[in-house]
DNA sequence: CGATATCGGACCAATTTAGTCCTGTAAATA
DNA sequence: TATTTACAGGACTAAATTGGTCCGATATCG
């Protein structure tokens, strides 16, 4: 059906939520659901999925909770999918491993992993800064997310998320 | 798993396959399953799918089948997988109906509404002509896609999808 | 007429997803 | 130190989706 899972639509509704909200500081899993309106066990296990690649830090124990491990313009909605969702590819060959039966005599395997690089790179290119920020969302064409200058808030952040 | 369905993936092989290899003109649904190696019924199903909605032109009867409804300048990626997918969208809220049942309360809706614009622009881009030409998925990168001016034989292809 | 093929669905099994729950461990606080 | 709070890490289940098959109806050719 071409869906991103639950997991990282709310994810991603999470992230925006706690960029939106910077204060309190840190908040515990229910609260967070509570505010976000989503079921809390769901809440709960994506935020340990964040917050083991390091996109949130926590706190365990009495007043423990979550808060962002970076500043929004650090964390791009394509390192969100990555971690929620597992390594980007729309088909298994483009991801270029040997995991497709059929490689050798399929005759477009690199054109997928181009595709997928681009759509990839156009993900890359959006960050949670971006997502909470109001004029983003007005207005743009294509071209201009997909062509344009970093603004400064996000000019120096070429990061990966990291393995593990 | 941000995966697309294997109808999808298949349907795009058998497509570049038959713009590959244009003659015979009109081949039937066994014949081009056995051609690219896939499972005849699910062929057949995408193959009767994607005639409908006039990407192929289909012949009934004996000495019938299956070609192409017209030039691979003419057809691209984004159509194939809104056909054999259903309408784009990330998430349902990207679609803008009155799906999901956080909206109001949601704060990402029209962030997500971008998003999914320009993955969808993206996969427009990219014509059934580009998947199968050499030239094409060696050493392009993503800037090379996305601002293309578009070469002679895709210039004035601006289609949508036909609805029904 | 009879053979060939598409058309349009129904149908089923296997996988994936959404969501819950439980046991363990770390931190704060009284 | 005992108690409570809250994360860590999984196992687990039910529901939805997908991949794949099959069938009766219809159209076309010879
Ligand atoms: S279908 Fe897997 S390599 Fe092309
Ligand atoms: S989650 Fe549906 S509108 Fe945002």
């Amino acid at each position: 059906m071409f869906r991103l899972s639950k997991v990282s639509d709310y994810g991603i509704v999470v992230l925006a939520h706690l960029a939106r909200n910077p204060v309190p500081a840190s908040r515990n899993a229910r609260e967070i659901a509570h505010e976000v309106q989503l079921p809390a066990p769901m809440v709960s296990k994506i935020l340990k999925s964040l917050a083991r690649q390091g996109v949130l830090e926590s706190q365990r124990g009495a007043q423990g909770g979550y808060q962002l491990a970076r500043p929004p313009e650090a964390i791009t909605v394509g390192q969100m999918i990555t971690i929620l969702e597992g390594p980007m590819g729309l088909t298994e060959c483009a991801l270029g491993a040997d995991l497709c039966t059929h490689e050798g005599s399929c005759e477009v395997q690199s054109s997928w992993q181009l595709i997928n690089r681009v759509i990839s790179d156009a993900l890359q290119r959006v960050t949670l800064a971006d997502l909470i920020d109001p004029a983003f969302d007005e207005h743009l064409s294509t071209d201009d997310i997909l062509n344009r200058v970093r603004p400064t808030r996000s000019s120096s952040v070429d990061e990966r998320p990291e393995p593990n």
